[in-house]
Parts: C-alpha cells; structure tokens; sequence
DNA sequence: TTAATTTGTAATATTTCTGTAACATTAAGA
DNA sequence: TCTTAATGTTACAGAAATATTACAAATTAA
C-alpha cells in the first residue's frame, strides 16, 4: 500500500497505462474519464494525490480544481496537472489556482512516477518512505521486514499490508471498509470479518507481553494503531 | 551487470565508439543524439551514470544539466561532461552546474573508462567494485569466481548473474520481475517460475551445511540475499 | 561430431496463507 | 440484569505460493 490515486483524464489510453504502471508500483487507483462524475467519484474514493488532465469534455481542469479546493474536505489534495504541448502559458494559470505540479504530454511513466513521489513527499511523506516507525514498531519497505523493540517480527502478506497502512497513518481510525479497498487487491470480494480475523493475527504477531496493545479496536467504527 | 550508462551526443562516430566499447566492458549502454529527446529517454533508461555533451544541436549541456538536476529522482545521478578542445573556461562552468567530471576531446576509451569508474566508485561503488563481498561469500568479477568460507564454488553462467545480481544490493527483497529484468538478456522471455528453478541451483551451490541459508524467500514478494 | 554442461519448463510435492463458519466473549443500552 | 449487536477466538479446508525433480532442448566444450 502506498496511497491512493485518482485520475481525471479523457484519454482512455493515457489512463489504462498509467492506472496499470502504478497499480504495480503498489498504488490503489481509480479513475474516471469526465469532469463532473470524476468530482463525484474522487470525493467519495478520498485518494491521496489526483492526476487531473488540463482538457476534459465537460469542464476544463482549472473549474475541476476550483471546485475540489472549494471542498474543505479537499483543501490540501495534492494534484498534478497533465497539459498537452503549447499550452504552456497556461500552466501558469494551473499553478496559480492550486495545482501543485504539472506534467507536458507525451510524458513517460518514470517520469510521471517522479513527480508524484515528489508531490507525495511533501504532502503525505508515509506513503513514500522507505521505513516507517510508530513507537517502538519500525517496518522496512525495502527489505520487507517488521521489529518490534528491535527484535524481528515474521509476518504473513496480508499482516505485512496492514500494519503498512496503519503505519501511513497512526493513531486515525479505519473503517473495516476502508481498510478493504486499500489493504485487499482490487475486486476481490472478502467478507468483511475476515478483517477481524487478520487483525487478531497481526495482534498475535506483534505484541509482546507486558507491553501494551498496539492495535485499538473501536466498536462500531473500526481499528486504529495507538 | 555493470550498470547502466546514458550519452547525449551529437556526433554519431564518438557515440558508436564510446557505446561499442562500454557495452563490450559489460555496461548496458542507451543514447541519443539530442538535448531534449535524451532527456526524455534518460528518464525512462534511469542510468546510473551519463555521459553529456557540452554542445548539442538544440540544448546546451549545461541545459539538460540544470533539467535533470531539477528532477528529484536525477538529482544525484553523476554526469561526466564531454568538452570540444577549446572550451576549457567552460570547464568551471560545467563543475558549478552540477557536473562530476569532465573530460576533453579527443579522448582514448581508456581515459573515459577510466573517469567513469572513478565517478562510479564514489557514487555507487558496487558496480564498479572487482569484488563483491557479504558475510563469507566472496564473487570476483575479473577471474569469474565465486567463494564462500574461502571455498571456491562452481555456478552456472545464470547463477553467477544471479548472485552478482543480489550482491549489488544485498539485504534488499526483489520481485521475480526486477530480477528478470536485470539478470536475463534483454526482450527475452522467460517463465517467472524459472527464477524460482535457478534460486534453487543457486542455493544448494552456495550453502554449506550448518551455515545459515543465505537466500531468503519473502512471499508474495521475492528474494533477498541475507 | 560427440560429450558435457546449462537452460527453461512442466509436473509434482510441500509449505504457508487465507477466508469462513461456528462458537465465545464483551460492551452498552433497555 | 437481560438482551442484543459487535467483536474476539478457534479450527479447518481449500487456495496460493514456493520447492523440488526430472527431462528435453539448446548451448558450449572437447
């Protein structure tokens, strides 16, 4: 899990390759192809970071911007603009209503993957990094293993992906749904219990006796790590 | 796998020589003939080394420079500036812009192969490196052997790849893509499974009995040496 | 050319992980 | 205190991932 991305943009080609590329850097991503129903579908998929194209059917990007930064749910959501060549003078102009970065078409993809990791790591530096601490808890992306007070941890996959995505985000509480869409591979359809199941096994897993319980449960909205 | 190298070069006979030469030293070697299209293809290629030249056709090297210095994820990338006779005052220029080294034409391959290493030993030694080592085992890339405990050890063309491979970057978990990637021949196309055939071949000829395993096996992830 | 080595794959075995159902426990309001 | 809904716990069967083996084709050495 590293964070989720929405994407506005027109060309279904655009969308699939890059949609594809960062599914497989770990990305959870949606993605809509107009203006209007993207607004819509962005507010209720709450991604981390928004690629939106300059030229939409409906709406141009700057209205779409507008809009979002109206929203104060949204205020802070990083977005790249992705501007086709010779509408540079307008980048300006996306600059100046909120856009936080933008990108010329044709891009490549690393190149695209760049920016986002710089945008994200100004805004949201969890979701990047390569290690990530809570307490005395330190999970290492690169080399895919989890300590507790410095002693190693073994966990399974999908232990392993939770505790990253509590780590993102310490201390806020997840809903079992929410820890679905970003935790389980997309459209796979498991009960919502299972997700008790796994958080007691990620219990089992990283608690040690007489220390406290790291993961919160919070009847009737869902778990947190504290 | 010596690393990648990337030249920006607008006389095609120095590119073919320099290219012809580094790919015989075991570089993996891509270039262009131009400021903007190389850095676009930089980008994609993600070298570990570039060779500029000072003047292009359209950019000027200190251009592409200040561009790929610009790009969080090139910021380091150590760039060796290729300079006509002549431009020597240019030379301080270059050094403040960014640049690592420089070297003048016309130039023996000897005299580049050998800034290249040196710019490569500082940044980023085990490419270069003769010798690779980690805990016991021991890989000399120049006599092609390997050793462990001081005990010579028989590989295969493909293991020996294979364990170069993860000596580059020991401890950190690859996915049977990246190490398809780098270890096989370009474009060619292997079952991922296989990998898992020659990780076996590798490990029984790299262990010892009562000496730890030295290949781990992350699931769902990949491999690492540890 | 023949012999020896190396490679990739398919088939099979083994290990580990996952999701679910069933039952137990807990918390909170009536 | 009783009731009920939510969460905790356990065990297990099927699934998924990896390990192992054998073999034929390809490559290299002799």
């Amino acid at each position: 899990m590293k964070g989720k991305i929405f994407i506005i943009e027109d060309e279904a080609s655009i969308v699939q390759l890059v949609q594809h590329n960062l599914e497989k850097e770990g990305f959870v991503v949606s993605s809509s192809l107009n203006g209007n129903e993207g607004l819509k579908e962005l507010k209720k998929f709450e991604p981390n970071l928004l690629l939106l194209d300059w030229m939409l059917p409906d709406l141009s990007g700057i209205d779409v911007c507008k809009n979002i930064r109206r929203d104060s749910n949204f205020k802070t959501l990083p977005i790249i603009m992705l501007t086709a060549k010779g509408e540079e003078e307008d980048k300006i102009k996306g600059l100046e209503s909120g856009v936080d970065d933008y990108i010329t078409k044709p891009f490549s993809f690393n190149e695209l993957h760049a920016r986002i990791k710089a945008v994200l790591r100004r805004s949201d530096p969890n979701i990047v990094a390569n290690n990530l601490t809570f307490e005395d808890l330190k999970l290492d992306r690169i080399e895919k293993r989890v300590f507790r007070a410095d002693k190693e941890i073994q966990l399974g996959p999908t232990e392993f992906r939770l505790l990253e995505f509590f780590l993102t985000n310490p201390k806020r509480v997840y809903s079992r749904d929410q820890i679905l869409e970003t935790v389980w591979p997309n459209n796979v359809n498991v009960e919502s219990r299972t997700i008790d199941v796994h958080i007691r096994r990620l219990r089992q897993s990283i608690n040690i006796k007489d220390k406290k319980e790291l993961i919160r449960t919070v009847r009737s909205s869902g778990y947190s790590l504290v």
